[in-house]
DNA sequence: CACGTAAATCGTAGCGCTACGATTTCGGTC
DNA sequence: GACCGAAATCGTAGCGCTACGATTTACGTG
């Protein structure tokens, strides 16, 4: 075990690599910040010092002097969605290439909770944070908007925003579903959904989906969750669904999770999909294409959300982006396949 | 929009806050420290400068003082998958109360990734460092132990590990499927797993039911997925495994996610589950409850691990635990529904 | 080979805060 | 009201690094 040394036992100090590399702190610094602008001799030294003694740079004390830190913050509802967990898993990868550390935070879909997280990472003077969705207290708004520091606010298109913004409609996700099994016929639909505080982003899926249907003359069912899909809680409220409302022809799903709960509660019901009823998903989750019957969904762009948010961000910071180019509409790709 | 001030504009000071309430800074900072240790009056006039001035720390600045940070490190193999995302929530929430931030890196199955995010993350001099089971490279033991940061292994049980471990025997759960089994009488199984190079914890489950049901006379087929679960891969490799072992009576599978790729492929197949053959799962996953028939599957504990993880790193920071304490065996529970 | 210019290197002054010893304030006592 | 100990407050000296202007070095030129 590694013996314990005195607290906060701060290792070698850029002091020390100079004076083994026998050259000035700065020039150490400058090479670890702009290695062209030594002389190869020099660099090759203060390398090896660096090798010799495990150098590791101290990050606070080069935030603190240079008041900038190669920090992002990202806050996500919760790194337990693989929706967010992607993106985020994307977006790490692309921010840390560029030299840049994630500070992430879950909100836990609460807009109190986003603030504390605002402030918290506020204090370490990113460089910049990235937001999920448009919903963000008064007070989340005032911190950013004096804090100066570039935001996107990613998985979501169609306000205006703090800043910039990645994303894509969700009512446009709702309507696509709509107009796919209306295109089949299908007028008396349902839609079975996460509860809408949990997600904000399924309530505007639904209204997509009902307007879209409701102006074809069809009609909507509602049958909320009670908090995150939960596929027990699914299948109980599916088959409640069904049974006070044989007529329904077509079940569309805020999630694939959802759906898979639908589905199975089908098969245990004996109901044909898609002969008798539809059902459709969200996500283009990676089982989606492999269940019996497989499920049609809608594909968001889940990885290029993180991409594109890494990549105007960065760009953000080296240069000014205006009007246009802060915007993103990533949009989405309908994926028949045989259960609607 | 905001308007960009200077660059790293860092907002007001713990100077400018003093300066209005009157006081010295290091009254403030004492304030913000061990608020009772000043009097109630003062706490009032600085609480109150504070709110006027939007005043927020200034985490480099304290750091780099006090030669320690609120950090910690966490490096999980991938936030997608959903045992880490769900330990790493309740670790972010735990950890958080305590006035912790967390410093998230995937280290994409891969050891030379990790050391470089250990690298990174020992640069911010970090309170402790949470990492994801034992294989580490050289070089990152290297970097650990001359740190002095602690550490905890989550994940796993049953190796030395660097300093404190809180995790589970991964051998045990497979001999706890193959137990259950063999009690069924089947004896002709088969293993379906994601790759071992992409986790090795799903090697050691498969090494705990080979060994168990071969000491009771029994065969395993071993069938590797590629990569990750796939749910088109597991369906198909399902698929010519029976055909190419007729005989097999019992699928365990590394997770969850492969378990419904089966059950999906009997489905196709038109093979009972589990009166032709039994299908056994790992992870009990929300779905798993309510596929057709309910999957049979270990309960990892998943939450407890970030718990547990969390309230022995916090305490190994404020007192010395010793020996038996850093190393906790959470156990897992095997959930028997109808699958098997 | 003195000179000029550009490239390389260096010295200094903080960044905003904390630690800690020094100083002041506050009640209570005699 | 002078005196005491404890509590509250303050002043100072860095923490390890970066920014930037000052200085030195290198190298080609007349």
């Amino acid at each position: 075990m590694a013996k314990r040394q005195r607290r906060g036992s701060q290792r070698v100090t850029m002091g020390e690599v100079a004076r083994l590399a026998d050259v000035s702190p700065s020039t150490v610094s400058l090479y670890l910040r702009r290695p062209d602008e030594v002389s190869a001799h020099r660099a090759e030294q203060i390398q090896s010092a660096i090798d010799r003694l495990g150098y590791l740079p101290n990050v606070m004390a080069g935030g603190l002097a240079s008041s900038r830190s190669r920090v992002i913050g990202v806050l996500v509802p919760t790194v337990t969605n693989s929706f967010f967990s992607e993106t985020l898993e994307t977006l790490e990868r692309h921010l840390r290439d560029a030299g840049y550390q994630l500070l992430i935070g879950n909100t836990e879909f609460d807009e109190a909770r986003e603030e504390e997280l605002v402030r918290s990472i506020l204090s370490w003077n990113p460089a910049g944070l990235v937001l999920t969705g448009f919903g963000h207290s008064r007070k989340t708004h005032a911190l950013l908007s004096q804090s100066a520091t570039p935001v996107v606010e990613m998985w979501d298109y169609g306000q205006p925003g703090l800043d910039m913004v990645v994303g894509f409609s969700h009512h446009a996700c709702g309507r696509l579903i709509a107009e796919h099994l209306l295109a089949q016929g299908r007028r008396r639909t349902a839609f079975v959904s996460t509860h809408f505080q949990r997600d904000v982003r399924a309530q505007n899926r639904y209204h997509g989906f009902r307007d879209t249907v409701e102006a074809a003359g069809g009609t909507v069912v509602l049958q909320q969750l009670s908090g995150r899909s939960h596929a027990e809680e699914t299948g109980r409220l599916t088959g409640e669904l069904l049974e006070a409302h044989p007529e329904i022809e077509a079940i569309a799903c805020s999630n694939d999770m959802v759906a898979l709960g639908v589905l199975f509660e089908c098969q245990r019901q004996g109901l044909a999909i898609p002969a008798r009823v539809a059902v459709a998903g969200f996500g283009n989750l990676d089982f989606t294409a492999s269940t019996v019957p497989p499920l049609t969904t809608i594909e968001p762009p889940r990885h290029e959300i993180g991409r594109r948010t890494a990549r105007l961000l960065l760009d953000s910071l080296t240069r000014r982006i205006d009007g246009d180019a802060r915007r993103l509409d990533l949009g989405v790709r309908l994926v028949v396949r045989e259960s609607a």
